[in-house]
RNA sequence: CGGGGUGUAGCGCAGUCCGGUAGCGCACCUGGUUUGGGACCAGGGGGUCCCAGGUUCGAAUCCUGGUACCCCGACCA
């Protein structure tokens, strides 16, 4: 006992906490803001950084490293970068510690102060871009499709697990472009990339769109996010892909020979997710007896628990079980035999519950008279008794259905808390009463928007990529419009 | 950085007001009975009570200072 989560209802932000400490998927660290990724939970993130990493690699990308650290004069360069991160760094001063003279304990060498200060990066735009100069001469070396798997760290001053950590892990795709056009292409091409990873591995719907200026990467001159909507109605960015036009290239110097012998610099981008995912995850399908995980990125997809009296069952069983796990094996099925004796079946439904495994299957001595098994599906806890001969079949369809039902939900979900609004009155109500997704008129400005977020909290989530050619006039400001765009509160 | 809270066994907490040699639940270990939805009985092990200083015959408890973490705000691609 005492694995009880608190419900979603009574409390979302304490579920939350809850699921992911009972789930065993992180804890918190010793270090402030910082947390350890568990087994479980980087089990689920290796699923992740595999199917992306395909995913990059067939777009035509490639993996390389670059350093932690970064010299603090390189972030000088590009203003509105700086400007973005300045507030949130980690900073590098000195080399060397050495046995405090004065007592006990151990202090900073003060001799060993570092000329130039080294920042821990935050994002690695800089550093890459200082070395893409050395790179790039010729349009012969273009494009550079560079992708780096990462940890970053930002100095949050408040953290939540996966989705606010001081360090966190991700992957950041930098790449550099001939033409305008080609970089713009590169942008939303990967945005692409990450709705299609987040619609058919994570089963969670996302909209597709373009920030406000407001929202922009610090450094981008357009910026392209995929946006989710949680069960508690608010959105959580899941992906940015950012068109950075030649600011980067020109901060660094990154000129290159045209076709036409002309020095130009050369166009970038770059787009990233991180473990933030995984709190996605978490809070688009987990429910009140914990996580539900799509089946494509379960680390564990089917779990087999035996039911018995004396060991001679047991052998019986694991006979037989052995059997079942080598089919489902072969059909490439992630499965797991749980015969440990040290917990009981109940404690075992329970557990495996709380970490989201989608289907479970019971075996005990009736199951073996009768030739059947009890199948149990996570998504709809459903129970059902099944022939145990050519069960494998069964499971493989199931598991395509567990993906698919989840993704439904999730979508109706979105759906029918995505909501048109005209009046900024009725933008107000939609807020405090049933926040989700709020189509709405907007004038266009950074004023305006600034606005609604000191009186609101809500914020545009995106200008959607979908959105349909209407007039309209702003909630607040009554000025002409010809599009709606999308407010939420947000993570 | 502002407001609030908490540091006592691996985890969750009581004890602090009113000073007297530290306790409960879970977990852990041993043995037994159990096993189709979080088992039960019996026995057992485990503590610089966040740190430093002070008051006292005596401090988890009172006083002073420090420190860490959590929550709420502000901040945040």
């Amino acid at each position: 006992m005492g694995k009880e989560l608190t419900s979603k209802e009574e409390n979302y932000s304490q579920w939350y906490n809850d699921l992911v400490s009972k789930a065993d998927l992180a804890e918190n660290s010793a270090v402030r803001g910082c947390m350890v990724i568990k087994p479980y939970g980087y089990a689920i993130w290796e699923k992740m950084q595999a199917a992306l990493d395909q995913m990059f690699k067939d777009t035509g990308h490639e993996n390389a490293y670059f350093p932690l650290f970064i010299p603090k004069s390189f972030f000088t360069k590009e203003a509105s970068h700086v400007e973005g991160f300045a507030k949130e760094c980690a900073v590098v001063t000195h080399y060397r510690l050495k046995n405090d003279p004065n007592g006990k304990g151990i202090i900073v060498d003060p001799e060993a102060k570092l000329e130039e200060e080294l920042i821990i990066r935050p994002t690695s735009e800089t550093i890459i871009w200082s070395t893409y100069k050395n790179w790039v001469q010729s349009y012969r070396d273009l494009p550079i499709l560079v992708n780096q798997w990462a940890n970053v760290v930002r100095w949050e001053m408040r953290t939540r697990m996966f989705l606010r950590t001081a360090e966190f892990l991700w992957q950041e795709g930098h790449t550099a472009h001939e033409t305008r056009e080609e970089a713009l292409e590169e942008t939303e091409k990967m945005i692409n990339v990450y709705a299609d990873f987040v619609e058919n591995y994570m089963a969670l719907p996302v909209i597709k769109g373009a920030k406000s200026e407001h929202e922009r990467f610090a450094g981008a001159l357009e910026t392209y996010s995929i946006e989710a909507l949680m069960q508690d109605g608010k959105a959580l960015q899941s992906g940015t892909s950012h068109f950075l036009g030649q600011n980067f290239a020109k901060a660094f110097e990154v000129q290159f020979t045209s076709r036409e012998g002309k020095l130009e610099y050369v166009w970038a981008t770059s787009w990233g997710v991180s473990t933030r995912l995984i709190g996605a995850l978490i809070m688009a399908h987990s429910d009140n007896n914990g996580l539900v995980l799509p089946p494509k990125l379960a680390p564990v997809q089917v779990v087999i628990v035996p039911i018995y009296k004396s060991a001679e069952q047991l052998t019986l069983i694991s006979e037989r079980v052995k059997v079942l796990v080598d089919q489902l094996k072969r059909r490439g099925i992630r499965v797991k035999y749980d015969d440990r004796d040290s917990q009981r079946p109940g404690w075992k439904f329970a557990e495996y519950e709380m970490k989201g495994v989608p289907v479970r299957l019971a075996i005990g001595p009736r199951d073996l008279e009768n030739g059947t098994v009890e199948i149990a599906r996570r998504d709809t806890l459903e129970k059902k008794v099944e022939q145990i001969e050519g069960i494998e079949s069964l499971i493989e369809d199931l598991l395509v259905e567990i993906q698919r039902n989840i993704y439904n939900k999730a979508l109706k979900f979105r759906e029918e808390n995505t909501t048109k609004v005209d009046t900024y009155e009725e933008f107000k109500e939609r807020l405090a009463t049933k926040p989700g997704f709020i189509l709405a008129h907007w004038d266009g400005t950074m004023e305006t928007e600034a606005i609604i977020k000191e009186e609101t909290k809500a914020t545009i989530r995106c200008i959607p990529f979908d959105g349909v050619e209407e007039e309209g006039k702003c909630i607040l400001t009554g000025k002409a419009s010809n599009r709606r765009v999308i407010f939420a509160l947000s993570y």
